[in-house]
DNA sequence: TGTACATCAGTGAACGCGCGTTCACTGATGTAC
DNA sequence: TGTACATCAGTGAACGCGCGTTCACTGATGTAC
């Protein structure tokens, strides 16, 4: 069993959860060493006992995003299971869901980073591309046995693309108009309706 | 007929093509006067006899982008038709073809900044939401005279989705692969294949 | 259990750099005659 | 067509601010006896 973690271990852990929530509202750019160190009850200075740089937080941070926003979506599709909904409607309902469309800083970090993540430095990209590749894997694992990875990827890019752009139009009938759209068309194309 | 263009407005003219490039190269935030300047050929104090600040360049960087971009698929759709193939198909391959993967910089604004746009302020969310609804437009002229709006945005979420994800995984084997995924799905899916 | 000391997480002032912005000045363009 | 002058685009130095990073110091934690 983990024994009590101490001082250190909690502030880092705390440095790290306000990064992750920062990077997905504000960009990588957005994410200010004072200001995750003020939100996480600390002043600057001390930031350089816990990494070498604000680069190694941000690599930190990517994967923690990743995480978190897998075991928040993770757990809405298990209460739609639980309900006997079929796990890739699950999916489709909770991914596209009005509540994703504005949880952009708990949210999937693929759609809150996803066209920005590509001109990151390599201690970055490598991190990003995992939570790409970790969200198709999610889908693959919704998808009936007869599913292939090829149907992953593209129901992964509909979803990621659907979420964009519904953000970008705004969380009113525009953008809710377009993920009803793309949970409807996702639907239908797996007889889910 | 225009009247040959004063040299004010050739030098306008120029810095807005070169932040409209660097903008999709490296997001808003990437985009810096001195550096836009320098592109084109001028020094930074002049910028302000241009423009009243750097967020009223990137207003219009942003929609010099969405021209440029569209206008460059436009070419290639055209390309593809003059040798008779179907406006839809024409689109699918352009919009995800290998060549668009690697041209960030002069592609689709929409494919380059997509998870940015929503967190920009109403001046720079404004003309960026227009480029969204211009993409959903451009797909919806390309549907058979039977295809809907709600079509029209499922098309315009996959395809955006599939170029980012692409990117993000590298012009290599993987992001190919991703959007060879993308294209065959759809195309199958409008019985084009 | 209590005291003395060593270790260590956190503080806050300071530094340097980059970037947006300003401004007095220069050199080129173009108009008047 | 040529000259004199006014207008105007562009130059480059300078300013202020924010941000990542450093560092000497403080106060809390925890160990030894």
């Amino acid at each position: 069993m983990p024994s009590k973690p101490s001082r250190r271990e909690t502030s880092h852990e705390r440095i790290v959860e306000v990064a992750a929530r920062a990077l997905r509202r504000k960009g990588y750019a957005g994410v200010g060493v004072a200001d995750v160190m003020k939100q996480a009850g600390l002043t600057h200075g001390g930031f350089y006992a816990h990494f070498p740089s604000r680069d190694a937080l941000l690599a930190e941070a990517v994967v923690r995003a990743g995480h978190d926003g897998a075991a928040l979506i993770g757990r809405r599709i298990s209460q739609r299971q639980a309900r006997g909904q079929n796990a890739l409607r699950a999916l489709i309902e909770s991914y596209l869901s009005d509540a994703h469309l504005r949880e952009v800083e708990s949210g999937c970090v693929v759609a809150a980073l996803a066209s920005e993540m590509h001109r990151q430095t390599p201690a970055l990209l490598e991190p990003s591309a995992k939570c790409v590749r970790g969200l198709i894997a999610v889908v693959r694992q919704a998808l009936p046995a007869s599913g292939t990875p090829e149907q992953a990827m593209v129901i992964a890019s509909t979803l990621v693309g659907a979420l964009q752009l519904a953000r970008t139009l705004g969380a009113n009938a525009q953008g809710k108009a377009l993920l009803a759209a793309a949970r409807s068309a996702l639907l239908a194309q797996y007889d889910l309706a």
